[in-house]
DNA sequence: GATATTTATGCAAGCGCTTGCATTACGCCA
DNA sequence: TGGCGTAATGCAAGCGCTTGCATAAATATC
C-alpha cells in the first residue's frame, strides 16, 4: 500500500485534488458541501501532504534552522545555547515555521553538511551562533557567500555584512566591575576563557574602563585566562595576588569555589564573586552566585524576527541590534548584607 | 537574478540536465569529456541542487529527525540528551543522513509541530527521547501511528510495538547498591526524581533487590522522591534517618552536597554518594562524585543503525536492545580510600 | 424569471530534479 | 575500413503538490 496523495483524497472525496488542495489551505469558502466531504476524508485518513512537494512548488519549506558549532566540550558547559534554541523554537511556532537544529561537531562535519545546509528547498533561513572566535569566521564566511538568509547569535569579526543581534558584554561587565568597586573591593580579578573571543575582549575593556573611571590601578596579574580544565590551578595562582573579588565564567564556578573553601576564603566576606552568564548552575552553587544575565526571550524572538525580515525584503542592508544585559544580584557579591 | 537550477548548469556547460545530474550523481564514467566542463561550472558556480526538487522525486530527503521533550527546565539539567545529539549526530553523518533536531516546548507545540514532522518527504526516519514518564507516552502513540519509521530511546511505557534501545537501569542500581554494601554501608537512602519514570522505578527496583539479596532490611524511610526544587530540604528530612550512603540524581549533587557540608558530614568517611547518571558536574563536584555511566556512543550508534533498518526492512517485528551501565568510581562513594 | 455577479470547482501546467529507454559516439578487433 | 559492443548522452515522463485560467454552480439583483 502505497502512501495517501492528494488525488487518493480526491478519489475519495469525489472531487478534484485542487479542492483538496484548496481545502487544506484554507481557501475556500465555508458554505461549499464539498468542503465538507473532504474534511471528513482528510480526518479519517489522517492524511498529510508531501513535504518535499509542497515545498517544491511553493518555493519554500517554512522551516528555520539554527547551526550550532559546538563541539562537545563547549555545549555540555554551555546551557545558554540550549535555551537559545528553545526560545528560538518558540519564536518560530509563533511564526508558523518549523525550526530544525543542526549541531556542527568537528570541521569534516562542517565540510559536509553546510553545503547541504545551504540547499534551496532545504530551510528557508538561518541562525547561526557566531563567532565565538575567530575559529567558526570561516564558517559565516561561508554561509554568507550562500547566500541564504542569515542572521549571526554573536557579533561576527571581521564581517559587516551580516546581520547580527549581540549582547553587550563591555556594558555589562562596566556594570559589574562598578558594582564591585562601590561595595568596597579594590583587587577585583578577571578570568576569562579565552581571549580570542569578541565576548572576553570586550568584557575585559568593560573592566578595564570601569577601573580606570574609578582612578583604580589595574593589576596585570589579577587578569588570567583559564581552560575549563585549569580553573582550579589558575584559581589558585590567582590568590597569591590576594583579590578580594573574582569576575568568572560561570562555568567554572564550582572549580573556584572549591578552590575558595579550600584556602578558607569566605564568599562574599573575604571575596566577592560574579559570573558572566545566568546559567542554572548559578542558583545551585553556595552561595548563589551573583551573575550577568542576557535577555534571552528578547534575543531570540529578535533573530527570527530579524530573519524573517530578511527573508522578505532581502539581506541588505544588515541589521544590527546590541542588548543590554542585567546584573542579578545574589549573594556571592556580598551586596545581599549591606 | 532567479537561483541557478540544474537546467542554467546544463547551459553553462553545454549539456542536457541529464548528463549534469550524473555527473552531480557521480553514476557517468570518469573517462567523459562532458564531465569535466561540467564539473568546472559546478565548481565556479557553487551550485547545489535543490533539496525539495530531490527529496520528491527520489521519496527521500536524506534527513533523520531527533525529537526531544523537553520542557525548559528538563532540558537546561539534562546535558545527557545533548551528549545523545551529538553521538547520533556523528553516526548519521556516517551514513550520509542529515540529523535534524527539533525541540518539544509546550503541549501545544506538541499539537502544532507533529504533524509536520510526520509528513512524507520532510524526513525520513525519528528517533524519540522516549518516555521519561507517562506524559509522552501519548506522544510515542501519535508518532507510532503515523507510519513514520521511528525509534525511541527509553523503553516505552504499554507499547510493545516501537523498537527502542534503552539502559539496563534495574541492573546497574542493583550493582551500585552492591557496591556500597560491599564497602560496608548499611543504611543506603535511595532519591529519585519522580516515580513515575519507568527510570525511577528500575532503579528502585534494583536498590530493593540488592538489599533483599544481601539480607539487608529496607527502611522506606530511606526511599524519598524529590525534585530539583526541593532536593535541599529533602536531603535534610532523609539525614534524620541517619543513612550512610545516598543514592541520587547526579543533577541533585550540588544541593545534597550542600547539606552534607552544613551538618558536617564528611563525603565519603560519614556518607557515600552515588548519582544515577554521569553528566559532566560529576567531575566538579568536591568530592568528585561516583557515578552510573551509559554507553552513549554505543547507543547512539544503535539507535541509528536501528532507524535506518526500520527505514529499509519495515518496523515488524520490533527491535529491542538493553545496554549494560557501568559505574564510575570516583571518589563520592569512598572506594578509592580502601 | 432572466440576467448579472459572486463563489466554488476542475483542468492543466509547472516547480527542479532523477531515470528508463532510445539514440549516438566511441573504442576495438578483424 | 566496416561492424560490433560498450559507454555516454539526450529525451521525456513523472515525483505530489499549488495556482492561473476557464467553466460551472450558486446567489443576488431587478
Amino acid at each position: 500500500m502505497h502512501d495517501l496523495t492528494l488525488e487518493d483524497i480526491a478519489r475519495m472525496a469525489g472531487v478534484s485534488p485542487s479542492t483538496v488542495s484548496r481545502v487544506l489551505n484554507n481557501l475556500v469558502g465555508t458554505r461549499s458541501k464539498a468542503r465538507e466531504r473532504v474534511l471528513k476524508v482528510l480526518a479519517e485518513t489522517g492524511f498529510q501532504p508531501n513535504a518535499a512537494a509542497r515545498s517544491l512548488v511553493l518555493q519554500r519549506s517554512q522551516v528555520i534552522g539554527l547551526l550550532i558549532p559546538a563541539p562537545a566540550s563547549t555545549i555540555l558547559h554551555n546551557p545558554a545555547v540550549l535555551q537559545l534554541a528553545e526560545v528560538i523554537t518558540q519564536a518560530c511556532h509563533e511564526r508558523n515555521y518549523l525550526l530544525s537544529l543542526f549541531l556542527l561537531g568537528s570541521d569534516t562535519d562542517e565540510q559536509q553538511i553546510l553545503p547541504k545546509m545551504t540547499r534551496k528547498g532545504f530551510v528557508d533561513g538561518l541562525i547561526v551562533r557566531g563567532a565565538d572566535d575567530r575559529a567558526n569566521d570561516p564558517l559565516l564566511h561561508r554561509l554568507s557567500e550562500s547566500g541564504m538568509p542569515l542572521v549571526s547569535f554573536g557579533r561576527p569579526i571581521d564581517l559587516d555584512t551580516i546581520s547580527y543581534v549581540a549582547t553587550d558584554n563591555a556594558t555589562a561587565a562596566y556594570n559589574a566591575t562598578a558594582h564591585l568597586l562601590t561595595l568596597g573591593r579594590r583587587r577585583i580579578a578577571l578570568m576569562v576563557g579565552s581571549l580570542e573571543t569578541y565576548a572576553s575582549q570586550e568584557r575585559l575593556a568593560g573592566y578595564r574602563k570601569a577601573l580606570m573611571d574609578r582612578g583604580v590601578p589595574i593589576a596585570e596579574q589579577l587578569i588570567a585566562v583559564a581552560g575549563m580544565s585549569d580553573a582550579y590551578g589558575t584559581t589558585r595562582r590567582l590568590l597569591q595576588h590576594a583579590p578580594d573579588a573574582i569576575f568568572l565564567p560561570t562555568r567554572m564556578a564550582l572549580d573556584v569555589l572549591r578552590v575558595l573553601r579550600e584556602t578558607n576564603l569566605h564568599v562574599p566576606d573575604k571575596i566577592a564573586l560574579i559570573g558572566f552568564e545566568d546559567l542554572p548552575l548559578a542558583l545551585q552553587t553556595d552561595p548563589p552566585l551573583t551573575a550577568i544575565s542576557q535577555p534571552m526571550e528578547a534575543i531570540g524572538r529578535h533573530l527570527v524576527g530579524m530573519l524573517l525580515d530578511i527573508m522578505e525584503n532581502g539581506a541588505a542592508p544588515p541589521r544590527r541590534l546590541l542588548f543590554p544585559q542585567e546584573l542579578l544580584i545574589r549573594q556571592s557579591c556580598g551586596a545581599m548584607y549591606m
